[in-house]
DNA sequence: CGACGTGCTGCAATCGCATTCATCGAACGA
DNA sequence: TCGTTCGATGAATGCGATTGCAGCACGTCG
């Protein structure tokens, strides 16, 4: 019925043993004998079982992330980017949708943990207790933890560059005119919430006269943009950025059900360039964040870290250093971004509204 | 390091068997030694290994599923359904995007067919040999398949009442005024187009004086939609049904783009209900489709196939009809759908256009 | 000509768990 | 009181692949 490494080795007259480092350890068998079993292996459809395998060598052969929201394009993009380069590299790709729900993805991280080679983790919203609970399990169980677009002590990362992103969005807008520039921020405890909204602040510091005005936290959805766009109306600024394209494109389609006009009266920018930005009128100008590359960036950085020492190597290796917690040089991959001016940002008008 | 079975029998001064019993066989031992084995168990953070178990029950505890495209809102949205319900029975989910390549598509299901116990597929237009092919798989490996959105003899499937949302959406134009209803197709290949186009012409049988204007067949993307946006505008049709929400955007952009009023001019339906949908204004009417729900019960379903017969058994219980292709009573759960009226339909422009 | 690598190969021991089969004691009926 | 049955338990086996170790043949060097 299904072919195993014993029926190849007896049809091609070897050990199984050699039939296996015929497969798998190609050197250590003679060139002609190798063929041979490689052929028969061939020919008889034979498929290693990957439990048997995994029993004995500990690699599953499979990788798992972890996001808040399958439908959130943000994630649709970086989920698939990951499976594009997981598959690349031979993984199998486990996807858990955790549903908003901080407790449930450390659970899910807990129990997916255990039958893969590594995790990638998005959680915008995981308390740092939390999350440092992860990385000793990590340490204890050996499976490597990733992060996106977070940065933590002790935990490999691929971030955004959310600094360089907001400054040339503010810049953009600076060079448009706008002096008075609302920001619409994400949800509080967001770590790139508080990321961005330095990087705002830091942006303004480097631009004469110009006044950043803080809208607030929204949630970073159609409806929270839809809440941000009457504090926009009310704050007197010429120019609105936003935390993500939903909170913006809600911004838009309240200034615009209220007759203020985009971009004549307002601008407004958005950030990770989603694809409905492009569908809307007008296509909203954003920071284009590419999402797949982060993603792949994410898996290689995963591979690359490879099977963590386990804690007593670790502390072995690093004193007691490592053990305490202490932050050491854990790799972290910066992604670059990008601003794409579309319609709904403009010169800022001249008359004080 | 790792608490293995032994362990806890050890701990528990029970033998292997017992303990192994006491976890996954609660009834064949007796109370009390259950609760303290359980107890112990729970104490030392006991976790079965996978793999070993998945050796010898050969269950691995995992589905699988396999979309053209992971960043299309419609797979997203089922992909969120299915892995919400095989996490509630207990499954983890493997995912794989197969980047719009039927070939791909099949491989895939290949490989992953082989770890898991179950296989999700979305895939709108592989070629009906192909699936075919994977189908006869299947009964060789007693991996159960199931098809989304799609039907084919001798594989369960869930599938949208397609002909029911298209009637709808004609009664709903019907009833506005509209005589010359324009239809914007999918992919020429694709099975839900085959059905949805069939679905326009029962519908507008059972109509008085409806004229139904096929416009062709467009990709199911926004950039199709502008250019069928232009055959709207040509043909002098006052409504137009559209294959799905992204074409129907994409009409919707060009009609405005051209100064043709929506829906004062022109009616427009989209299909599928994307979240964009809500995003654009006018806000698009479009035919909702519980794709979570198509998830779960795609799910539900498969998992209630249970693991298929081999090809023997199979044989042996259906004869030679069974191993010849023949179509057999294959399960097949149809999803109802609703049409909602939103902005871009309205009733029909009286002068002649 | 003998000792010693060197290069391949096979034996056998895992890996952690489920499951079959035999055993043993208790409970029950006669 | 004894035989029988049944329920609970433990010892042993095997799932399929990998791998340390030993053995074998051959080549090389002293």
């Amino acid at each position: 019925m299904v072919v195993t490494l014993r029926d190849v080795a007896r049809a091609a007259g070897v050990s199984p043993a050699t039939a296996s480092r015929a497969l798998s350890a190609p050197d250590l068998v003679a060139p002609a004998r190798r063929e041979h079993v490689q052929q028969i292996a061939r020919e008889l459809g034979y498929r290693p079982n990957r439990a048997a395998r995994e029993l004995i060598t500990g690699r599953t052969g499979n990788l798992c992330l972890v996001v808040p929201d399958l439908e959130n394009p943000f994630f649709a993009a970086v989920a698939k980017g990951v499976q594009a380069r997981a598959r690349a590299l031979g993984f199998a790709l486990l996807v858990a949708d955790a549903e908003e729900d901080p407790r449930l993805e450390a659970e899910l991280v807990g129990h997916l943990g255990a039958q893969v080679d590594g995790v990638v983790l998005c959680s915008p919203r995981m308390s740092e207790a939390e999350l440092d609970r992860l990385r000793r399990d990590v340490l204890d169980r050996g499976v490597p933890l990733l992060l996106v677009n977070r940065l933590h002590d002790g935990l490999p990362s691929v971030v955004i560059d959310n600094a360089d992103g907001v400054r040339q969005a503010v810049r953009h807008l600076h060079a448009l005119g706008h002096r008075r520039i609302g920001f619409a921020g994400g949800p509080a405890g967001s770590w790139s919430d508080a990321q961005r909204r330095r990087g705002v602040e830091h942006a303004s510091h480097g631009l004469r006269s110009v006044e950043m005005v803080d809208l607030g936290h929204f949630p970073p959805v159609f409806a929270g943009g839809v809440a941000a766009g009457d504090l926009v109306a009310a704050s007197g600024v010429t120019a609105v950025l936003a935390h993500n394209d939903l909170l913006a494109l809600g911004i838009l389609s309240r200034l615009r059900a209220r007759g203020i006009r985009v971009p004549e009266e307002v601008s407004v920018v958005g950030y990770d360039d989603i694809p409905a930005a492009t569908l809307v009128s007008p296509a909203l100008t954003t920071v284009t964040v590419p999402l797949g590359r982060l993603g792949r960036a994410a898996v290689d950085l995963l591979v690359e870290t490879g099977p963590v020492p386990t804690v007593a190597e670790s502390a072995l290796a690093a004193g007691l250093g490592a053990a305490r917690g202490e932050p050491d040089d854990t790799p972290t991959v910066l992604i670059g971004v990008e601003l794409v001016v579309r319609a709904s940002t403009g010169v800022a008008a001249t008359d004080a509204r």
